[in-house]
RNA sequence: GCUCUCGUAGCUCAAAUGGAUAGAGCAACAGACUUCUAAUCUGUAGGUUAUAGGUUCGAGUCCUAUCGAGAGCGCCA
């Protein structure tokens, strides 16, 4: 944390005089009656100097004026509170405080959904963590670039055309129910016959190879589909800066594949090209009809992405089990000798019902997003009729958003509605009735003059500011693991630690003037840190409910 | 069969990616509304971190084995 930054340079060259070169890390304590510890000097008990180092230490400390009290253990754990004294520029230029000091260019790919079906609970992860990585960088100072990169291409939308054409179906005036319907029946008929399968292979072919009447027919399916994602997608309050897909670098694959072929990169195996790489399983870069597969695609985009789009890091925010094909990919543009960027994929496990099946609506099919935010709105409604609209909506998505970002994405996890909405607890309606509590107090105030000064009185407020301090690393540790989890449960910590500021004391009642002013600075405070966060998450504040 | 991931309170999940006495929420029980929004707050109870070894000053976290669960494994994406 900036604050502590100082202590942490007298620290490292007090141990850099008895030869010891280590990064120095400050943590939030684990003990109650401290702020923050240092671990480091624990495993020097038997050093020659330690003496000499505690002395140091000790010195330091007292000298230092971020330092309130300090001890240090028989283990040499070093435990201290701080002063709260020195800390309210800090808190008052958040903002500018959390910038990180070397800005990156990120691009986020969000393993997009396919065309051809709805969104489903099995699509909230990826928009989800991946709209709360943009906003958290973005803070922070990163310039991201979101790219949903549709499933546009390939056999899912080969076998739809197949189908449309074996039913007659006319594609230029298809709707978005028709597909619905489509999409699963053509799948499974691609399984079951063998015809329709040569028949939707060809077709594969004949896009791949740009062929006019089956690009033609792609399009229109495109266009109804996209169109329908981007209206759900607004309503779920995502957006995105690039709508490509893998469609788009069709006409990179040819030349690449040509290259590769030159340099020896790739070679023919039963047909199909493989990589040469010396690997088990071989890498698979196309069929042997010489058309191509997801691996393929996506090489072609990181291709694309080198040209067109300037960038450091690429986060593929995708499931888990899809590890395997990105270790071929990372691998492979490693081999392929593709300029060097940070690749990384951002797995996370899958949404369950309550037994632990993959989520299902009781027809058998996979429940759709649309209907999942509208069965949130009713519930939401039936709990407090006076709601309008927009503020139904808003929290609808903050049930949606806040529920799924508060555990890690690595493991799977249980979805029930029931769990998420629940008057009390940790949850999205809690976060943001502690955030309307402050701000109708801050209304309700009338203090127009916030340039008052901070006037610690009582744990509460000492617990509540000390935690307001603590966002810095919050927001590190989200950035740093790409693990939005830290955000949301710190979001719960400072919610819980405000209401019991709250509701300890009637602010507005008190009598000095300058203690009150304090309490509505700190309100303040807390209102700052939490939207600030709330933004991290993608979830926009109400004003009422 | 091979590879990977996981196993923490009755349930759902955390735990600073090796630090001290493993924390929250739900459910249970006991309390707090003439008070700025009680969709709130406080307290109690709940654990041999699957099991057995090992490394380390120090292990839920790293290593090995066993048991259990899930996922992936060249022409789907």
């Amino acid at each position: 944390m900036k604050i502590l930054k100082p202590l942490i340079s007298e620290f490292e060259s007090l141990l850099e005089n008895s030869n010891i070169h280590e990064a120095i890390d400050i943590k939030i304590s684990s003990i109650e009656k401290f702020d923050y510890q240092i671990n480091n000097l624990v495993k020097y008990q038997n050093h020659k100097d330690i003496e000499k180092i505690l002395n140091g230490v000790e010195k330091l400390a007292l000298d230092n004026q971020i330092i309130d009290s300090f001890e240090i253990t028989e283990k040499n754990f070093f435990n201290f509170t701080i002063n709260l004294n020195n800390v309210q520029d800090y808190l008052e230029n958040f903002k500018e405080n959390i910038k990180t000091e070397h800005s990156k260019k990120i691009i986020i790919d969000y393993g997009g959904p396919n065309i051809g079906k709805p969104l489903h609970v099995g699509h909230l992860r990826s928009l989800n963590i991946g709209r709360s990585l943009y906003h958290t960088n973005k803070l922070i100072g990163n310039s991201v670039t979101s790219d949903i990169h549709l499933g546009d291409w390939g056999m899912p939308v080969a076998q739809i055309i197949a189908y449309c054409e074996i039913q007659n179906i006319i594609i230029n005036s298809i709707t978005v129910d028709q597909l619905i319907d489509i999409y699963p029946k053509s799948s499974e008929l691609y399984r079951s016959d063998k015809s329709f399968q040569i028949l939707a292979k060809e077709i594969n072919k004949n896009l791949n190879e740009n062929e006019n009447e089956s690009i033609k027919k792609w399009k229109s399916i495109r266009n109804v589909s996209v169109s329908e994602l981007k209206e759900t997608l607004s309503i779920l309050n995502h957006d995105f800066d690039l709508w490509l897909g893998e469609s788009d670098v069709n006409n990179i694959i040819k030349p690449m594949i040509e290259k590769l072929t030159k340099e020896k990169k790739i070679t023919l195996d039963d047909g199909a090209l493989v990589s040469t790489q010396e690997k088990e399983p071989k890498i698979l870069i196309t069929k042997s009809d010489g058309s191509y597969l997801y691996l393929t695609t996506d090489l072609g985009t990181v291709l694309n992405r080198l040209e067109n789009y300037e960038h450091d890091i690429v986060l593929y925010v995708v499931d888990n089990r899809q590890k395997f094909h990105f270790e071929q990919l990372f691998e492979s543009i490693e081999y392929f000798d593709f300029p060097e960027k940070k690749y990384e994929h951002v797995g996370f496990g899958t949404v369950n019902d309550e037994k632990g099946n993959p989520f299902k609506t009781r027809e058998g099919g996979v429940k759709q997003l649309i209907d999942l935010y509208k069965d949130t709105c009713a519930y939401l409604k039936n709990i407090n009729k006076d709601l309008n609209e927009e503020t139904i909506h808003e929290l609808a998505n903050t049930v949606l958003t806040y529920s799924d970002l508060l555990t890690n994405r690595k493991t799977d996890y249980k979805f029930n509605l029931n769990k998420f909405t629940n008057i009390s607890g940790k949850t999205g309606i809690y976060v943001q009735y502690a955030q309307v509590r402050a701000k109708r107090l801050i209304e309700k105030s009338q203090d127009k003059d916030t340039n008052g000064e901070l006037i610690i009185t009582n744990e509460e407020e000492r617990n509540l500011i000390v935690s307001l301090l603590n966002l810095e690393f919050y927001i590190n540790q989200s950035t740093k693991f790409n693990e939005p989890h830290h955000l949301a449960n710190y979001l719960y910590d400072i919610s819980n630690l405000f209401n019991n500021f709250y509701q300890g004391e009637n602010i507005l009642s008190v009598e000095n003037e300058e203690v009150k002013k304090s309490k509505l600075l700190i309100t303040k405070y807390f209102l700052q840190n939490s939207n600030l966060v709330m933004s991290c998450l993608g979830i926009n504040p109400v004003n009422k409910m």
